[in-house]
DNA sequence: GTCTATATCCCGATAGAC
DNA sequence: GTCTATCGGGATATAGAC
């Protein structure tokens, strides 16, 4: 259930609820601290007593966000099954899951759009969900030796890279009427290209 | 029609270098036009005598970076020789050259970070970088069969996204000191996985 | 503890002098 | 054509009433 709301009854919550809302839609310059005590329903003083200033509201905020994510990237896969057909699974529910998440998207530009300003933020995002990630598929790959990956992890970051790339292109910028590809188009080909040696029935990929 | 399509002079091509800088270093909203007139080196009512207002100016510097790295991305690469070694010599080029270019990365920051709030900017990065980068490679790979990659295009979406992920993580997001990776290490896996069908002699990825 | 009201400053955009 | 000076608005942050 990710898009039910959680009933806040803590006033940080509350006001981190709000700041979501408003930070995600107009980015960091672009929210003033008014709107978003008008959205989380407080006044002014109320946020700037719970929250140091802008910048401090920002983090925790980036914090609270990357954290919830992380639990939900994690652990929620299923790893049982033949390898392509693993890989076939893993691409198809975080590429068919991100481009229907706009707050996840919202969030995605956000991040990039500030790291040259909010490093450290940056670096926990990097921490909290992209290394995780990598190093789940890393493991998966390294425990398949039959697939032939003689670098794992960098087979690994293929495998996330392209399937960032393709929610960036199609929906963070919009690309889908210029250069449109449907989503199985790309993930065949990444079925294909990490296990070509080990040739499995049913993969649609290898026949010609 | 004196705003519809600014005339670059030299004048407006000093406004736009100086909107460049700030725009690149504090975003859309993060830039004020004070500070682009300063650093311009001209007064603010020069700056809106050439640019209708503070909306015009961005998208008239975006367009205007795009085309310029637009022509810097087509027709200077060397597509001779064996398609292991020319996949190689893109792929670390590419990766060389932009991990060290701080400019294209804060531009990328931009970009992404106002994806949202200014589509057709994003749309047209797309159509004036992305697509035309993918075009090259999948008419590449297309000409070279004996690859025996079913869906070039999908495959050319590997190649580019697999690289620009790596620039993403490493450098824009700071990631270089919490999941370090030598870019040698992605090259010789792409190139791996691209041309298993076809080995050649020299491949370093196959002999780890 | 929370809100009303305010202090102080800077923003985008323009009128009018040179 | 270009600049100085300025207007109205909205930003962050806080003092003081309830």
């Amino acid at each position: 259930m990710p898009h039910s709301s959680p009933v806040i009854n803590d006033k940080a919550a509350q006001i981190l609820q709000g700041a979501m809302q408003e930070f995600l839609q107009h980015g960091y310059a672009g929210t003033s601290m008014d709107r978003v005590a008008a959205t989380a329903g407080v006044s002014k003083p109320t946020v700037y007593s719970y929250f140091q200033d802008k910048e401090g509201l920002f983090q925790a905020l980036v914090k609270y966000v990357a954290q919830t994510r992380c639990q939900q990237v994690m652990g929620q896969h299923n790893w049982q099954g033949e390898p392509a057909e693993v890989i076939r699974r893993l691409a198809t529910n975080a590429i068919e899951t991100e481009l229907q998440d706009m707050d996840y998207q919202n969030f995605l530009r956000l991040m990039a759009g500030e790291s040259g300003r909010f490093p450290q933020l940056a670096q926990a995002f990097v921490e909290n969900l992209t290394k995780p990630a990598i190093e789940q598929l890393t493991a998966y790959l390294n425990a398949h030796s039959e697939l032939g990956l003689p670098d794992p992890e960098a087979a690994a970051r293929v495998l996330l890279g392209s399937t960032v790339f393709f929610i960036m292109t199609q929906s963070i910028m919009h690309g889908q009427a210029i250069m449109p590809m449907a989503p199985e188009r790309l993930v065949d080909s990444l079925v294909y290209l990490l296990t070509r040696s080990h040739p499995q029935q049913g993969d649609q990929a290898t026949e010609r």
